[in-house]
DNA sequence: CAGTGAGCGAGCTTCCGCTTGACTT
């Protein structure tokens, strides 16, 4: 018998099947070695050496490894062809001690292609492992390091990371911008013709004055064609799926979660219907592709089809390429799909559907914009209006769109128009939006921070530590998540830049191809990082975490005003004479709805450890607690 | 799945990334 180790339990089943019985196929389920989770577990005096331990969850993972390469002729570690993934095979080789043991990558779950990697058996490589240490040590020092240091400075519990607490002042700047942000009034102004509307164009208009000035002169003023411009415009198709775009796609579509969009896509994956739903990569397979080609030939016409396949490749430099971009694992099985409810069916489609318009050709459109002088005593003011027809709708036969669909006449240069009447309309410009889980995800990855394996949870991490909340799908800063943003960009510059990330993964780069030793890289960063924590251990002040006021005075002592603060357990209420008075009440964060246990009660929102949940605010009278929203009880 | 803040000073908190499972609907 022959073993070959993978990661993923449902990757081990489907090679099973196609292997035949000389084959057994196993999954590490992930890491199985890590650092320690209650100490720091590098010695730094020891050129960083990091005591990598069994996961205590992993022990029977580990065991059944075990148990059974000892039965096996040959061992295969099979584990992704990426950094993490190396690291796991590494840490496979050490548990498995074996002479026996090979280290065989491949891209694409074929029997082809498992074969042609058991052909060119190779070793663990040694550098990428090294990268993965590095990454591994210095995530652990920024976050092991720093988190004490809030829990003196700011409050116990709290956490600093390289990713959490760069997401989060992302948040808290953009909360600063809008409130910087000073609306400006402006104003448009348009003539209509017999068979179409134009707007005025290069003139600045910031108040009502100027724009009856204008007014005036266009309702005096002789029209004519100055330009009219035709062009045929392309539409492109969407990239096929990855981690980020169908999380986004899910939110912007759905109105789903990152979580409830991966979970869906954890059971669909699992039922084998689509390819690995934690990708960063734009990878497609030339046989699915091949298949998609035949499909739309067959059912949309050859006229939907490109000549040549199309290729997407990935944008963000840190991307690992280890999978295939996510699409179906066979496109036959559209409406097909048995069994599955509501949730899955959709996102199944979706992804279906975006996989197969990546292969078709692009929309056209013609695009028609025509420039209409109006002359006037003074001068002379230009106005312009621009129309599309869709002419081809190529992928968008897939995807269509209810665009308002504006035709223009057709007008030759020069042509006299009569204006039919002119008018204005007042606008203000608008602050920057804050960020919702999609856009949040879109500027991570743009900045290479975190991966497909973490965008969920990084939202989970923020909102669970109270850095951030999030109102009709918005995250806003809790005065902790200002607090504690404002302390790490003071006193931890480099950590906390934008571009940290990206220049670590330059240098993790560096080290997978031998060309830096990674403890070099290590005393590089830690040298500068140790002083800095001195220093702010020594000589920064505590901080004080500002409050939001009620307006009205504490029932208790008369003197104070209550004040909501941000506790370890959420939002409440006090008095702002704390500690002199103790005043408490609960802070209610209703969701509209009458507790199904008591009746009395409402239900509200609250926060434990492991995330929010549902309780009663009769607690602790009623005891109502659930995870998942309750349900409306018909009456 | 449940009582917060300060400081007292027991014993504790904390990172990122890879993977599911155990819950519930």
């Amino acid at each position: 018998m022959q073993l070959i180790i993978v990661e993923s339990p449902t990757k081990a089943k489907t090679l099973s099947r196609f292997l035949g019985s000389e084959f057994e196929v196993d999954s590490t389920r992930g890491h199985i070695k890590d650092l320690p989770k209650s100490i720091l577990g590098v010695d730094i005096e020891n050129d960083f050496k990091p005591d990598y331990v069994p996961v205590e969850k992993k022990k029977e993972v580990i065991a059944s490894l075990k148990k059974k390469a000892k039965l096996a002729k040959i061992v295969y570690i099979a584990t992704d062809p990426d950094r993490e993934g190396e690291a796991i095979a590494g840490h496979v080789a050490e548990i498995l001690s074996k002479s026996k043991l090979v280290r065989i990558t491949f891209h694409e779950i074929t029997k082809e292609a498992v074969k042609e990697a058991i052909s060119r058996p190779g070793k663990v490589n040694e550098n990428l492992v090294n990268a993965q240490i590095s990454r591994r040590v210095l995530d652990r020092l920024v976050g092991y390091k720093i988190s004490p240091l809030l829990w003196k400075k700011v409050r116990r519990g709290l956490s600093a990371g390289r990713v959490q607490s760069v997401a989060v002042r992302l948040i808290v700047e953009r909360e600063n911008e809008i409130k910087a942000f000073k609306t400006e009034e402006y104003w448009e102004v348009f003539a209509k013709f017999k068979d179409f509307t134009a707007g005025l164009i290069n003139e600045k208009i910031t108040n009502k004055v100027k724009a009856d000035e204008i007014l005036a002169n266009l309702e005096k003023a002789d029209y004519k064609v100055f330009d009219v411009k035709k062009r045929e415009v392309k539409s492109n198709a969407y990239a096929p799926f990855t981690t980020s775009t169908m999380t986004q796609a899910g939110a912007r579509i759905f109105g789903w979660s990152a979580k409830r969009t991966m979970n869906v896509a954890q059971r669909l994956y699992e039922e084998g219907l689509i390819t690995y739903h934690r990708t960063d990569s734009m990878n497609l397979s030339i046989d699915a592709v091949n298949k998609a080609r035949n499909f739309i030939s067959k059912e949309y016409g050859q006229k939907y089809l490109p000549e040549k396949a199309l290729v997407y490749k990935t944008k963000s430099k840190s991307a690992q390429e280890a999978h295939e971009a996510i699409r179906p694992t066979n496109i036959e099985q559209i409406n097909e799909a048995v069994g599955l409810i509501p949730d899955e069916k959709k996102l199944y489609e979706l992804i279906w559907k975006r996989f197969i318009a990546c292969q078709m050709n692009p929309a056209i459109y013609s695009e028609t914009t025509i420039d209409v002088e109006a002359k006037h005593k003074e001068g002379v003011h230009m106005l312009r209006a621009s129309g599309q027809i869709m002419i081809f709708d190529g992928w968008r036969k897939l995807f269509m769109v209810d665009k308002e669909i504006i035709i223009l006449p057709n007008l030759t240069i020069g042509e006299s128009l009569v204006k039919e009447k002119v008018w204005s309309e007042q606008k203000f410009t608008l602050a920057p939006a804050r960020f919702n889980e999609a856009s949040l995800i879109k500027i991570l990855e743009k900045l290479g921070i975190g991966r497909p394996s973490t965008y969920a949870p990084i939202i989970s991490t923020i909102q669970i530590r109270s850095y951030v909340e999030k109102k009709e799908g918005k995250f806003f800063p809790t005065t902790i998540g200002f607090a504690v943003t404002e302390f790490l960009v003071k006193n931890f510059p480099i950590e906390m830049d934008f571009g940290f990330t990206a220049e670590m993964e330059e240098n993790l780069d560096k080290i997978a191809d031998g060309k830096i030793k990674w403890v070099e890289l290590m005393k590089k960063f830690w040298k500068p990082f140790e002083k800095t924590l001195k220093s702010v251990e020594k000589n920064a002040e505590r901080v004080k975490i500002e409050t939001e006021k009620l307006g009205k005075a504490c029932p208790d002592c008369k003197d104070g005003e209550l004040v909501i603060r941000v506790g370890r357990f959420g939002k409440f209420i006090s008095c702002s004479k704390f500690p002199d008075c103790k005043h408490t009440e609960k802070f209610l964060d209703k969701i509209g709805m009458k507790c199904p246990d008591c009746k009395e009660g409402d239900v509200i929102i609250k926060k434990s450890k492991k995330g929010n949940f549902f309780g009663c605010s009769k607690y602790p009278d009623c005891k109502f607690a659930s995870w998942k929203k309750p349900i409306e009880e018909k009456s």
